[in-house]
DNA sequence: CAAACAGTTGAACAATCATTCAACCATTGC
DNA sequence: GCAATGGTTGAATGATTGTTCAACTGTTTG
């Protein structure tokens, strides 16, 4: 439950400031984009996605050596894949018995790259 | 770059490419590192404080009206308003019974902006 | 064809987490 | 002092979610 659903403050408060109230409701994004964006940060807030983020970054993995490389296995990290193949974070091609994986775009590198500058402080 | 533009190796899971692994492994930040920046990234995986932080950027405000302005009580608020002082993100100024809150800089910012290029696509 | 292997998938389970509820603390004003 | 209000907090609860396990698909090879 979030913001828009109510017409009605649920707070109990009894000094709003309406004009605040309207002028924030009005500049905010709408709830999809809200729920857009917060379920686009939940891909990143796993580990073990992430540590998949920066193992197929560069060169392309067949999932056996994520599995390895990360120490899990392999049906642990495929479901992770497909998290993030559904989100397009990542790409496939497919090489006889193998399925390899890459980062879609640089658009993942530069958000991770913002955030590491953000935790080093 | 795309996978399509490499060369994949043939990758045989019982013959785990030992090099490529080692190779990842050593690449690849330290697992704090890993853990610090998906749990930074947890932060924003809830539309309920992503709400928040777009309602206290710019003008602080008190938890009575950001709870109103999201309609939702002033317990689930000051819940999630916890998580985000501490995580840094946010800033709190105490003025009689009322507490102001803001964002803590300007990276809360970018981050969400990247994140909305990302989306509109 | 059959065995072996890479990868996927659904159900089950455990752990995590957001909201609710009630009680509590802190400040203001009578 | 004490009632009223803004805000915080801990426990309980319901929902979400990551991993495990077993079964499955699809490809290669003998």
């Amino acid at each position: 439950m979030s913001i828009y659903e109510k017409s009605v403050p649920a707070c109990e408060c009894e000094e709003l400031h309406d004009e605040i109230i309207e002028k924030k409701r009005r500049e905010m994004p709408d709830l999809s984009t809200l729920y857009d964006l917060s379920d686009f940060f939940k891909i990143f807030g796993d580990s073990t996605r992430m540590s998949i983020l920066f193992a197929i970054d560069g060169e392309p993995m067949c999932v056996c050596d994520i599995a390895a490389t990360l120490g899990m296995t392999k049906s642990a990290v495929s479901h992770q894949l497909k998290i993030l193949r559904q989100s397009d974070l990542i790409t496939y091609r497919k090489s006889g018995k193998n399925v390899f994986y890459t980062l879609a775009d640089d658009h993942v590198r530069d958000i991770i790259e913002k955030a590491l500058e953000h935790i080093k402080e």
